[in-house]
RNA sequence: GGGUCGCUAGCUCAGCGGUAGAGCAUCCGGCUUUUAACCGGCUGGUCCUGAGUUCGAAUCUCAGGCGACCCA
């Protein structure tokens, strides 16, 4: 269909009013029409650029968060567009996942009825906001085109041994029932979605070794020089890698068993004065005083009921007890108590440690509380008085035989391959990250295309049997468990391998899995045969910018490395780090009043005196602070109402300008306001140079005039403003392709909006038009149906938004003269009009002879004098 | 306890060795079909504190304070 591009507004400007949701509206319905967001195929030459904000879960409302991120990626992908590259700016649903699940329950509604309505609701929402997104590549997890090639996915995993089921203690969130991986639960031992305290149970699931690549995972963070330090370290902790050495103790009376321990410190072996096992450590059951056994288990009860962040904490309190067994330090031979603590893991190293309380601060308080020995191995370099215990730092080795006197770095070496001669230990590095455990028992995710055999053990679905679909939720009951598991119709299937009946696998995935490779998608959302072809990864990733909240740092970000690299290993792609350039958005909050006393909060709506706010039920003097939006504070601001009032771009420009990009971001109506008065000036800009103008007979071009300010033939004026036009162009590129300042992009906007409007009837009509259409084509990226506007108005041809990005001339920011500060003895005493081509000398002399230096100086000639051409003299006297 | 980042106008932030800046808010004035909108203008700063380097420090160095986040 073939689609002209008016060449006027429907409405003669001069005579309407700004009514953003009439012009908007236009707009949105013409871009849709032309195609004006379909990502256009790279022509030779043409450089591409992938701009992504993190999707989002389809719940049914769009928020303000969403706003910010979208707006953010919006502009940077219309600046690239603007700037002649071939964009790719792509949208989807991460819509597996329990929301749905629950909603399905409390409603009685099948699961992908309820995300179908909530993707078409926020769908519409989302067009509101004017974003320049290629709605050709949508894409939905939850449909069975995708979660096909998930599961494709999944089985070039189990393939290369990546995928693979154990037994292990995991967590189980009680509300949701299912259980989490690590990453999913927070430092106090929370579920990351439900809250709820989490428990350990002992079960056979599923899991990714994202292990195998902790080395690279974390090598390669290095790499990646435009995401935030801050992401980096997180990722490089929560990897934690740690290098050191085993040791193996042998077990007093009991011929053939030892305990492996790890330790960071081997320097400190010879101080070692008891051993702590993981409660749960299998040699434990074997050793263990049998007089004991009540007492142990009593004490593993205990034990349990604890979050490992609380267990491993260094000031929580330490609860151990002795096992009744010793056994034998292979360095000196010395018997030690064996113990049994909660502060000992059994899945971090060997799930033993050897405890140096005189070195190691949770060794030291255990220590002291069951008044186990100390021993001091380590002295500090210096300060040899002060033996302070503990002494964690390095120093010289004293009462560690053959060691003693060593330094704890040579000590370290020495002692460990002495270990390695004797055969009792080697070099080990170990590491906090653990595999990811991706069994999920519930039935709104992805199936795991695996078939439990009786005699084959767990056998995969082969490629062509892809899809295994889910089956319908027929009757969805909250007392029941809506798990596969309780399906047996759907679970009865036949061995690939053998033939036999046998049972499909009735866990789910975590739905981070889905989210793991849908960047990799949108380069090929359409593709029936595979999920994706290798040319067209090579084409648009890594995703050149990513946006997103910081909360994902180690989840969606972490996995996303992993299956980059593991797919990378496989042959399937040629990346091996999916996101070039990384910005994590702040959160936007707003006001909340909350009650002291009750600590229940007040919405706004019935709060009369905003100054000192009183609770209208209580009469209690309330709290007022910012806070992220959300539906439970009352803070929650719709983007919808914003839009319905200001329109799509007073909402742009206010939630970009009023903070920097990754910093949170206050909500204040005035402010809204602010923005929109903005825009009301502009327009009134345009109306002047309108009336003043008539561009029907005569339009000026669009290309700028090139060269110096003062060859052009223009006035002072003319000269000045073009200067600060062809600045601003400079300021704002540098801002949005550099540290993505969006906030003083904007204030830069308004800067050279004021300079226009100061100098109209000052400047003539080629001047005054190459400022406007400036102006213009720099707010695009940023408001761009106002733009689009304008563009049509000052008889721009198209689309602003096609191509049009200026470019700043260097010639035209060369000021013909400036100001120079006089400083006598540092302080700026006078300034004077200069021209610029004046020589260093000539400054000198200028600024001795001035008024300035014979009012403070006396007439006596400085002792020093510096100059710094363009900027100042310095007279010292 | 460690790490990272921050502290500049009432607020949100620029400036990162050389003149202390922007937007919003406040205040004042103008205008009009005055529960207010619009236009114009003026205010407003121990640049967290202290010491150091320098001719000159918001900017660099050190120490301290406060705050946010992350880790243990």
């Amino acid at each position: 269909m073939k689609v002209n591009y008016p060449s006027s507004s429907p409405k003669q400007m001069s005579e309407s009013v700004y009514e953003p949701n009439e012009l908007e509206g236009r707009w949105q319905k013409l871009w849709h029409e032309i195609g004006l967001d379909e990502t256009k195929s790279q022509k030779p030459g043409q450089k591409s650029f992938y701009a992504l904000s993190m999707f989002p879960y389809p719940s049914g409302s769009l928020h303000m968060g969403h706003v910010r991120n979208y707006v953010i990626t919006d502009v940077i992908a219309r600046l690239h567009r603007m700037k002649g590259d071939a964009v790719l700016h792509p949208m989807g649903w991460d819509a597996f996942g329990l929301p749905a699940e629950n909603a399905a329950i409390e409603r009685r509604i099948d699961p992908s009825v309820w995300t179908k309505k909530n993707i078409s609701e926020m769908k519409k929402q989302l067009k509101r906001l004017g974003l320049c997104i290629d709605w050709s590549k949508e894409l939905t997890t939850c449909d069975v085109e995708y979660y096909k090639w998930t599961q494709y996915l999944f089985l070039i995993l189990f393939k290369a041994g990546l995928a693979y089921q154990k037994e292990a203690e995991v967590n189980w969130d009680p509300v949701d029932k299912t259980v989490l991986a690590n990453e999913q639960v927070d430092s106090e031992g929370n579920s990351w979605r439900s809250g709820a305290k989490v428990e350990k149970k002992q079960l056979k699931q599923w899991f990714l070794s994202i292990t195998t690549y902790a080395d690279e995972l974390l090598k390669d963070l290095n790499g990646l020089k435009n995401w935030p330090e801050r992401v980096k370290t997180m990722q490089e902790n929560w990897i934690g890698r740690s290098y050191g050495s085993d040791f193996d103790f042998n077990v007093d009376g009991f011929p053939g068993k030892k305990i492996t321990i790890f330790t960071t410190r081997p320097d400190t072996l010879f101080g070692v004065s008891y051993i702590v096992l993981a409660p749960d450590h299998p040699l434990v059951k074997d050793i263990a005083d049998k007089a004991k056994k009540i007492d142990l288990e009593k004490f593993i009860v205990e034990v349990n009921k604890k979050s490992s962040h609380e267990r491993m904490s260094e000031d929580s309190p330490k609860m151990g007890i002795s096992i009744g067994a010793s056994a034998i330090n292979p360095a000196n031979g010395e018997s030690v108590p064996i113990w049994i603590a909660d502060y000992v893991l059994k899945d971090y190293g060997s799930g033993a440690v050897m405890g140096v309380p005189a070195h190691d601060n949770r060794d030291y308080i255990f220590a002291s509380k069951y008044n186990l020995p100390i021993k001091s191995v380590i002295k500090r370099y210096n300060n040899e008085d002060s033996q302070l215990l503990p002494w964690v730092g390095e120093g010289l080795l004293i009462n560690s035989g053959p060691f003693t006197g060593l330094t704890s770095e040579e000590a370290k070496e020495k002692i460990t391959s002495y270990a390695l001669s004797n055969g009792w230990g080697s070099q080990k590095i170990e590491y906090r990250l653990r595999d990811w455990l991706i069994s999920r028992q519930r039935y709104w995710g992805c199936p795991i295309p695996i078939i439990n055999c009786i005699d084959c053990g767990p056998v995969e679905v082969s490629f062509k049997d892809l899809p295994v679909k889910l089956p319908d939720l027929e009757d969805i009951d909250n007392s029941k468990n809506s798990s596969l598991s309780t399906n047996i119709g759907w679970q009865k299937t036949i061995c690939p391998k053998c033939g036999k009946d046998a049972k499909r696998e009735t866990d789910t995935m975590d739905t981070f899995i889905c989210s793991s490779w849908y960047f990799l998608r949108f380069a090929d959302p359409n593709n029936k045969e595979q999920p994706f072809t290798q040319d067209k990864i090579d084409k648009w990733l890594p995703v050149n910018q990513y946006v997103g909240g910081v909360e994902h740092a180690i989840l969606h970000l972490l996995y996303s490395r992993f299956l980059t690299k593991a797919l990378n290993k496989q042959g399937l792609i040629n990346i091996k780090e999916p996101f070039d350039r990384l910005l994590t958005q702040g959160m936007v909050k707003a006001l909340t009043y909350k009650n002291p006393k009750t600590g229940k909060y007040i919405n706004a709506n019935n709060v009369s005196d905003i100054e000192s706010p009183i609770d209208p039920k209580t009469g209690d003097k309330l709290e007022k602070f910012y806070e992220k939006m959300s539906k439970s504070k009352y803070n929650g601001i719709d983007p919808g109402i914003v839009i319905d009032k200001y329109g799509a771009d007073t909402a742009r420009l206010f939630i970009l300008f009023k903070a920097p990009p990754e910093k949170d971001l206050e909500w204040e109506d005035t402010d809204v306001e602010g923005q929109f008065r903005f825009i009301q000036r502009l327009w009134k800009l345009i109306e002047t140079y309108l009336e003043k103008h008539d561009l029907s007979s005569d339009k000026p071009p669009i290309d700028l005039l090139k060269g110096k300010n003062n060859d052009l033939g223009i006035n002072k004026d003319e000269q000045n403003l073009r200067r600060l036009y062809h600045l601003a162009i400079k300021e704002i590129t540098d801002d949005l392709e550099g540290d993505l300042q969006l906030n003083t992009a904007i204030s830069e906007l308004m800067k050279l909006a004021n300079s226009i409007s100061e100098s109209a009837g000052k400047v003539g009509k080629v001047i005054s038009h190459e400022s406007l259409s400036v102006l213009v084509r720099l707010i695009a990226p940023f408001a761009p149906h106002i733009a689009e506007e304008f563009w049509l108005q000052i008889g721009g041809k198209d689309s602003v938004h096609k191509g049009k990005w200026p470019v700043y001339d260097n010639d035209a920011l060369i000021k013909q003269s400036y100001e120079l500060v006089i400083q006598i003895k540092g302080k700026v005493r006078g300034r004077l009009e200069v021209a610029t081509s004046t020589t260093k000398e000539e400054l000198e002399q200028i600024a001795i002879n001035s008024e300035v230096s014979k009012k403070w100086l006396d007439g006596v000639l400085p002792s020093k004098v510096i100059v710094v051409p363009g900027k100042l003299v310095n007279l010292v006297p």
